[in-house]
DNA sequence: TCGCAAACATGATTTTTATCATGTTTCAGC
DNA sequence: GCTGAAACATGATAAAAATCATGTTTGCGA
């Protein structure tokens, strides 16, 4: 047990500076220290799933968590990756419908929970959270729309490029500098790229036969950011 | 010159009941009405450009936009199609940002401006109107979502058979019931389900083989519906 | 209404990507 | 440390989609 973690408190939470509810006033962040739930989740677990109605927003604590959304034929697409400090759960609650897709940990995760009556009647108080929840959402908005136009019209090669180097913006790396700070398997990379297992490997073997990466297991090295950044091809 | 248009009011407005404006309170509406700014576009004219910074927000009282993002090599990628009633520019505007896709006029179009400092005042004062925006982004972050999923897993046959459906959906039908009620080109249609234009047209052709629609110009006649659905292969 | 550029159409070909097959490695649990 | 399942890897093949080429139609402006 780790005695040096302590998330009793909001005004004490190692991502008391990090979280949106940050930007909430101060007597609605003691609200919240009094009414959130926190919880651990072990790698694999789920928070919650696509299709069932939220009941409340996560704030991530600790760890690592996924966003996934399940195709038509039941394939995994991973929709946003997300890091200690990042809120998750809002946009069905927001919009009054099911989840629209299903978060799970990549690894050991601890997470607060605030009830929707909560959140409501903070964001209904509170105009500076409000308007954050909105640029909150509008960001997202535009990152989606951006994936969205690489998705339609970049090949998989540029694309798994630009992958990796969103990986390294989201985890960033561990104390070596190099190595991508996340464990996922060639299968979560190929559902956050979009294509099939096999070919996110055979484009990572050519990737490290190109010298931009380095693979040991699922540990993945960046070499050469600046190569990767000119084999994403992104202009914008 | 139509002398039946009026727009002088928001009270009269012919949107008054489908634009998130109209839920704002009364003297906000007020409000909007002596600061809006009306204006009409010729089919093609731009609304405003990717990359320039917003000074306020857009409300279609008549006529059809689509919205585009320019992928990095130049290729338009359609974002959106909007129609009489939606508001267009607050994402750019709530992220703080510079536009991330152009609004072009798909036929002669009639807007009405919102100045920026207006639109957040109200923001501000309206609680009820602020949860409607959040509730707006939440939904077209839940479509890119969907949209990008399906991108990334479905085959091209199937997209444009459900770009098809949601043309209809969007747009609906002529006085006849099955003519699409918008002209697009193949190369429009193309950018909207993320493909080369030839492509859509041979699966057009192979469309209307299968005696799904048929094809006059720029008329899309939409003959069997449940088969096209049937064949976008929706599970959601 | 004539001419012409843009849009539409379709065949041929090439490229990209997925799928299938098969072998190897890794690693968790005994 | 052994073992088996899952993950990784790679070659071969097939399918999907883009591109190239070429001809036809359409519709707009002079």
């Amino acid at each position: 047990m780790n005695l040096h973690y302590d998330h009793s408190t909001c005004q004490t939470c190692s991502q008391r500076f990090n979280s949106v509810f940050c930007k909430a006033r101060e007597e609605y962040v003691n609200a919240i220290n009094e009414q959130k739930i926190c919880n651990s989740y072990k790698k694999g677990q789920v928070l919650f799933n696509e299709g069932s109605y939220p009941f409340g927003v996560y704030c991530i604590n600790d760890g690592k968590v996924k966003l996934s959304h399940q195709g038509d034929d039941g394939k995994e697409q991973i929709i946003r990756l997300l890091k200690a400090g990042d809120v998750l759960g809002y946009r069905a609650l927001l919009s009054g419908d099911r989840y629209g897709a299903s978060a799970i940990a990549l690894e050991d995760t601890k997470v607060c929970f605030i009830p929707k009556e909560l959140f409501v009647t903070i964001l209904k108080n509170d105009t500076g959270l409000a308007f954050e929840m909105m640029k909150l959402l509008s960001d997202e908005l535009h990152k989606a729309e951006v994936k969205l136009t690489h998705l339609a019209q970049k090949p998989i090669r540029e694309r798994l490029a630009e992958t990796l180097l969103f990986i390294k913006e989201t985890y960033g790396f561990e104390e070596d500098g190099i190595t991508l700070n996340v464990r996922l398997s060639r299968e979560e990379i190929a559902n956050l790229v979009g294509t099939a297992t096999e070919s996110t490997i055979r484009l990572l073997s050519d990737f490290k036969k190109d010298g931009m990466v380095d693979l040991d297991g699922k540990k993945i090295k960046i070499l050469k950011p600046s190569l990767l950044l000119q084999t994403a091809n992104l202009q914008d």
